[in-house]
DNA sequence: ACCCAGAATGAATGAATGTTCATTCTTGAT
DNA sequence: ATCAAGAATGAACATTCATTCATTCTGGGT
C-alpha cells in the first residue's frame, strides 16, 4: 500500500519544553503547512489566523512570516502542498509499476481516493475550502488547474489501457475519465457536508458501481 | 421552462437618487441577500464585508443590521436562500406535473442542473463557498443537509419510477440517485474551478452519458 | 572557548471590520 | 396639517488581525 498521505495529526504538545530550537528552513515550512491544514480543517479557511496557525505549530508569529513572507503566501503554499500530495498519490498508483494487473490497479485507485480515516477528512476539508474560494481567486484556480490537468491525462491514459485490454465497445476514455473524476469529487463533497446521509462504505459502493458499469470485466 | 433562478445580476446604480426610500422588511432582506450573492461570487466568501455588501445593495450598514441581526445571520440566510432555490427547482421538475413523459422530465432536470449562463455561475460560486466552510461549521451543514435530504428522496422516487417503467434489471434507484447527485456536484466543481478544461457542453455530455448507461430506453 | 550567521521571538503598530445607537427621515393614518 | 411608528443612516467605538522589527538566542565552525 502506497502511503502518500503523511500524518498531519501529530499535535506535538512539547509540554514543558520552552527552549527555542533552531531547525532548517524546509522543516519549519512543512511544520507550518501541517499546522495550517489542521487549522483549516477544524475552523474553516475564513477563520484561520496567523496566531492560530503558529500556536498550533508551537512557533511564534514572527517565524511564520520569516519562512513564508505573508499569510497569503502560506495559504497558497498549503494549497499547493495538498494538491500535489493528492494528485501525486493518484498518479503514482495509475503509473503503478508495482501492480501489473489493471483491475487490481483500479481497485487500488479507488482505495486511495475513498479510503483512509480521519486524516483523509482533514485533507478533504482543506481541498474544498480552497475550491470555495477558487471562483474569486485566480491564483488558486491556477494551482489546482496545473496538477489537475496532469492527473486527468494520466487517468485518461489509464482508462484507454483498460478499454483496450477489455476490448470494450462504445465507450470513450476521455468522457469516462471526466465522469469518474467528477463522481469522486462529488462523493468527497457528500462525505464532507452530509456525512450522516452518505457513509464511506456507500460512497465506495457507488464509485465501484460506476466503474463496473463501464469496465465489467475488470471489476467483479 | 421553469424559471426558478431569479436575476441577481441587477446592479441598480440609482444614479443621482439620494432620497432615502422606505420599503417593507421582506424586500430589503431580499435586496441584501442578492447583493451578498454577488459579492461572494465576485470576491469570495472570506473577503466579504458588511460595507461591501451594503454598498453593493445601495444601502447603509445600519440597514443590514436592522433586518438581519448580524453578519453571521446574513450569511446564514443567504445560504438558506440559495440552497432552497436550487433544490426547490429540482424538486419542482421531478414532481413535474407539466411534463408527463419521464424521459423528457429527465432531460429537463439535466437542463436545469447544467444549463443557464452567468447567473448560474454566480450561484455555483456561492454554493461551493459554503461547502468549503461546512466542514467546520455545523450550522451550514444543517441547512444544506435539510434541503439535500428532501431532494435526494425525490430523486430516488423519480428514478424508481423510471426503473419501473423501463423494467430495468440489476439497478438500484438509491445507489443511482447518490451517484447521479455526486456526479452533478462534481461537474459543477469542475466548471467552477477548471472552466478551461471542462466546458459546459462537455459536462452535459458526461452527465447524459451516465443517465444513458443507466436508463438506455429513456435517453436517446 | 569563542564567535557570528541567521533562526526565533513577541510586543508594538496600524489598518480593517463588525456592531451600536443617537439622530434623521418617510409614510400612512387621523 | 399633524403625528407617531418604524425604517434608514453613518460616525464612533471596540476588537481583531497581519505585519514589522529590535532584540535574544542557538549551534556549528574555528
Amino acid at each position: 500500500m502506497i502511503d502518500v498521505f503523511s500524518a498531519v495529526t501529530e499535535a506535538l504538545p512539547e509540554a514543558g519544553s520552552k527552549r527555542r530550537q533552531i531547525r532548517p528552513k524546509a522543516e519549519r515550512r512543512q511544520q507550518l503547512i501541517d499546522a495550517t491544514i489542521r487549522c483549516i480543517a477544524q475552523h474553516g479557511l475564513s477563520a484561520v489566523t496567523m496566531q492560530m496557525v503558529t500556536r498550533e505549530a508551537g512557533l511564534s508569529v514572527g517565524t511564520a512570516n520569516l519562512h513564508f513572507e505573508s499569510k497569503d503566501n502560506l495559504l497558497k503554499e498549503t494549497l499547493r502542498f495538498v494538491a500535489e500530495e493528492y494528485h501525486g498519490g493518484q498518479i503514482e498508483i495509475m503509473e503503478g509499476g508495482d501492480i501489473p494487473d489493471l483491475g487490481e490497479r483500479l481497485d487500488a485507485l479507488l482505495d486511495f481516493q475513498l479510503g483512509r480515516g480521519v486524516t483523509q477528512r482533514q485533507k478533504m476539508s482543506v481541498w474544498f475550502a480552497y475550491y470555495g474560494e477558487a471562483g474569486a481567486r485566480p491564483v488558486y484556480q491556477k494551482i489546482v488547474s496545473t496538477v489537475d490537468r496532469l492527473a486527468a491525462q494520466k487517468l485518461e491514459a489509464f482508462f484507454t489501457d483498460i478499454i483496450r485490454e477489455g476490448d470494450y465497445q462504445g465507450v470513450e476514455a476521455r468522457e469516462l475519465a471526466t465522469g469518474y473524476s467528477a463522481l469522486i469529487d462529488g462523493l468527497h463533497l457528500g462525505l464532507l457536508v452530509t456525512p450522516r446521509e452518505l457513509s464511506k462504505r456507500r460512497a465506495r459502493a457507488v464509485a465501484r458501481d460506476f466503474l463496473r458499469r463501464a469496465f465489467p470485466q475488470h471489476i467483479h
